[in-house]
DNA sequence: GTCTATGCAAATTCTTTGCATGTAT
DNA sequence: ATACATGCAAAGAATTTGCATAGAC
């Protein structure tokens, strides 16, 4: 992941190894971990890192515009690697949280502009219900 | 606003001068307060009331489906008396929250149960932009 | 009178900050 | 060599909890 390296690198930030691994993280998971889920994963490689580097890194990741944060409604924030601001959807029952198209967001922005006037620039939804693996668990 | 004491009884809940000042204030306001913002305006009525009551009693609100929380994504939450689960709007300049239209939400939901196997539930949209007045202000 | 709600203070949780040291450039 | 990043500990904000007292029923 040389890659990720080059994009910090772009931004003309320093390319340190708990960044490289932070970010690389948030690339290669559809988790949308929070900042402890992060500092967790990666404290078995590196040991000595605090969870105040985590949340420094996020901020200046999201800063540069190179990671998202949401706001599912838990009272802690997640990160996405993925920065187009795309849907949602929540498991209320095992607490997972999926993408889900970003192609729907045309249509609904479409239909919103015409309840509001508000100059639109961005959105957030998220949706809630349980996901295919729960609702097997509930109907047995 | 005797209703509201009817409200509370019927829920089974104690019907105390705090827990009607609260969710009357939630109901008569289209502000979408915070705990902090509901413990502001009570103080000068109730200046011996505790932030923790607030919190108390939102909490048992909540749980009795007497009102809903919010979260907009500021880190803390904000509380609504419209328990129907209906998109807002959130201006990006001056913070103000607003509801949006109901109706909105059919066609939304049509289109997303199209994209997903969860079995969904519920939903929050949140669309940020500027208001009308800050608009104003801009182009100024 | 009983049982729940309140108010205070202390505790928790999540996140941010200050500062000395370490490290990428 | 310089400037910025890290790690620690302490501070901060939002929220929750424990417990004695007060108040609703």
């Amino acid at each position: 992941m040389e890659e990720t390296a080059a994009l910090l690198k772009q931004k003309g930030l320093k390319v340190t190894p708990q960044r490289l691994a932070i970010l690389n993280l948030l690339k290669n998971t559809k988790e949308h971990p929070t900042a402890e889920t992060i500092y967790k994963k990666l404290s078995s490689d590196f040991p000595t890192m605090s969870l105040a580097t985590v949340y420094k890194t996020l901020e200046v990741l999201k800063n540069m515009g190179l990671i998202q944060e949401l706001n599912v409604g838990e009272g802690s924030f997640r990160y996405d690697a993925n920065t187009k601001s795309h849907p949602h959807v929540v498991c209320i029952s095992c607490g997972k949280v999926e993408d889900l198209d970003e192609s729907l967001l045309k249509d609904v922005m479409e239909e919103v502009k015409k309840h509001t006037d508000y100059q639109l620039v961005e959105q957030k939804l998220y949706f809630y219900g349980y996901c295919p693996n729960c609702q097997h668990k509930i109907t047995n």
